[in-house]
RNA sequence: GCAGGGGUGGUCGAGUGGCUAAUGGCACCGGGCUGUAAACCCGGCAGACUAACGUCUUACGUAGGUUCGAAUCCUACCCCCUGCA
């Protein structure tokens, strides 16, 4: 292990649970609260490396699940690993393939051992358990790496809550394992740096639950502390009182980061909760359907009413594409499918998420974060 | 000029006596998207009235006709395409 640490808090709020600190990696530091884009196939979907870049992201996504199917993390270890292969110098991480668990549904049958799957690309039958995605994640090389978890799905009894929660734990204990040897062959080599493991929280809605979930999590022991399973279908004020719950439980010293989430709203009310780290398609995936973020809420530039509108996407906006090119010129890109609108919109929003988390961490840092929380919401909702 | 084929809602294109305000595609309009099976999915799309069930009006080149009933059958006319002169 490497001398300095990989976390540390510099900030704490004193109105609420937020806090800023800084995550250091072998591939750089990250400030948090930070927002990690979704590159689930090694991209960022419609954005090139520059880009990020530019927008001044730290640390992206990957998908164990997608680059186990294609193209296959063999060839990307081969190729010197992920970080080299999509030329991404600074930190990724990786998700263990607990999300498609979740999420391929019929395509996937659960079983103690790992989960089979059926390839959505071409219906093989492939199988993942918790020594593989670790395998896989350390051929990969990311800066961390999630244990192998299944998202339990929203409704779940308690009963169904609590056998999930406990497979995943058992599936922590194997990730755990498996991670540490894998790390002590890496070591031997001196030049893989070192990764990073975060333990999944589960539990579902459950307060008692999530707290054994935790509790059995502790046992273990992890880099940092993920909340899984939620933005799943609940309400949302279920998902903000389960956050409320067991973020302030997790360790102090330790990253925790809020799986799968969120609209901006919840960025800040879960920071607000103690949340560090947050990663979500939302920003990518709108962005391609049209709609954009700004300060005054959702907007989707398809809708007719822009079709002579020569503003920017979002009037308060500074990045580049604001800079630049209107509403109006946006829409007609989306009405003709040309790929631009996709890149322009995909630029935007996540500057937009990246550029809140930068007066988020900066209000923390100075004070006012209840301020700025309440200005947020009530411009961003007032529209 | 003769012989065939054809004219359907923004568009392309089904339908060929009642279940047709008219399938479907596209376009257009709106909504949704939260650890990406997603540049995707859902809904609307003649007009008027109604909170709504719904009611009424106008519609399948034009004008007539047959029929209880026509986009569908008949007659005339207009226009388009193909072949032959």
């Amino acid at each position: 292990m490497s001398g300095q640490q990989f976390f540390q808090v510099l900030n704490y709020d004193i109105n609420s649970s937020a806090r800023t600190g800084i995550i250091k990696t072998a591939n750089g530091e990250i400030e948090t609260p930070v927002f990690m884009p979704v590159g689930t196939r090694g991209t960022v979907k419609a954005l090139t490396q520059e880009m990020l870049e530019a927008l001044d992201a730290k640390i992206i996504l990957g998908n164990t699940y997608h680059l186990f199917l294609r193209p296959g993390y063999e060839l990307i270890a081969e190729l010197g690993g992920l970080h080299k292969f999509i030329s991404w110098p600074r930190a990724m991480l990786t998700d263990s393939g607990g999300f498609q668990v979740f999420s391929l549904g019929a395509l996937r049958r659960i079983k103690e051992e790992g989960v089979e799957f059926r390839s959505h690309l071409d219906g093989a039958a492939k199988f993942i358990s918790p020594e593989i995605s670790m395998r896989i994640q350390a051929a990969l090389g990311s800066d961390i790496v999630m244990a192998f978890d299944e998202c339990t799905p929203y409704p779940a009894t308690r009963e169904e809550a609590k056998k999930s929660l406990e497979m995943t734990s058992r599936w922590a204990q194997r990730s755990r394992t498996e991670f540490d040897q894998l790390q002590d062959a890496r070591r031997k080599t001196d030049v893989l740096p070192r990764q990073n493991l975060f333990g999944i929280i589960q539990g579902s809605v459950y307060h008692d639950l999530r707290q054994q979930s935790l509790a059995e999590l502790l046992e273990i022991g992890f880099e940092g502390y993920a909340i899984g399973g939620l933005s799943v279908g609940e309400e949302k004020s279920m998902m903000y009182d389960t956050t409320e719950f067991i973020a302030p439980l997790l360790p102090p010293d330790k990253p925790r980061y809020l799986m799968g989430v969120g609209t901006p709203e919840d960025l800040i009310e879960s920071v607000a909760r103690g949340v560090d780290m947050f990663d979500c398609v939302m920003p990518t995936r709108n962005a391609r359907n049209g709609q954009v973020f700004t300060a005054h809420g959702k907007l989707n530039v398809k809708n007719a009413k822009y079709a002579k509108d020569t503003l920017p996407l979002d009037e308060e906006c500074n990045c580049s594409v604001c800079q630049r090119y209107s509403r109006a010129y946006v829409r007609h890109l989306y009405l003709n499918d040309e790929v631009l609108a996709s890149i322009l919109c995909s630029y935007h929003n996540l500057a937009f998420y990246l550029d809140t988390m930068r007066q988020i961490r900066q209000s923390i840092a100075l004070g006012d974060f209840s301020t700025f929380r309440l200005n947020f919401l009530s411009k961003f909702k007032g529209s």
